[in-house]
DNA sequence: CAAATTAATGTGTATATACACGTATTTGCT
DNA sequence: AGCAAATACGTGTATATACACATTAATTTG
């Protein structure tokens, strides 16, 4: 076997990669607590967001929610064909106000007990002190690049 | 407009999309610096791994990593057509081994300085205190299911 | 040893994410 | 008015993630 050269065998864990896994880890919890009410933690967000509010703008809901304007526009479509979610023409003919149905309604009250669960079971496992002092660090990195 | 039963109009932030959003940022930024190495972090991660070790079969290499088998499998394939991996069969019949090629031992090392970079930066927009105590955090909930 | 289990993988399907492009409108400026 | 720049969107493409199934090979059991 030829050699190679420059093997970085030993390295700090990828700080990244930690959090993509916790992430992931947090995701699958609550989807797991979700699964019931039929709605991905994802759709649960943007219903929740379209509840605040009567309608609006895709790239308006897409500013407040902090996600990819067009990462929101293909996370709506599950939403639109399960008929949660309505889009109509706005004012100004470029843009498309989002809004909620009524059974988008229904199963957003349906999916809050559950969601308050998992909200709770989190709040329980990670404690007060800590989960406060992590969701200021991860509110630091959420700025990171801009 | 008729009226809507129980409308949930406050709550507190979703611990989920907190971290979600958080971790986003963070793959955007090491994607960012990883960018002219051209490695995902994701893939970044996978060759490192494959570096660690002659060859490696696949369910092993996705226990290891702590991501799902099937994402593994999904994930290597870039990888494979770009030829930095490649896979052979295991001892065991049933088994595929996954290794580094050349290629991928160079475009690894190539990645390595910006993926240093990146780290440090992180290290340093946060503090080694803040980020040892977000570590800390983080690798209990990548266990929150088990 | 034959049958039932378990183990190791791959694929179908669906969602999530985001960059690069392309399109249609609106605004602002001359 | 006319045109350039800025706005508001959607889509193509590629990767990431993971559950449900299907397949094949090795193991365990009766």
């Amino acid at each position: 076997m030829k050699d190679r050269p420059s093997k970085p065998k030993f390295s700090s864990p990828c700080h990244c990669l930690n959090i993509r896994r916790a992430s992931r880890a947090v995701t699958q919890f609550y989807e797991k607590v979700l699964e019931p009410s039929g709605l991905k933690v994802t759709q649960y967000s943007l219903l929740r967001n379209l509840e605040l509010v009567e309608s609006v703008a895709m790239s308006v809901l897409a500013k407040t929610m902090r996600i990819d304007r067009t990462t929101l526009n293909r996370n709506l479509k599950p939403l639109l064909k399960a008929g949660l979610v309505t889009v109509k023409a706005g004012e100004d003919s470029r843009s498309r106000q989002a809004m909620l149905t009524e059974a988008g309604h229904d199963a957003l009250v349906n999916a809050l007990v559950l969601w308050d669960r998992a909200q709770a079971s989190l709040e329980d496992y990670l404690g007060k002190a800590e989960l406060a002092s992590l969701e200021k660090s991860l509110s630091k990195l959420e700025v990171l690049l801009l």
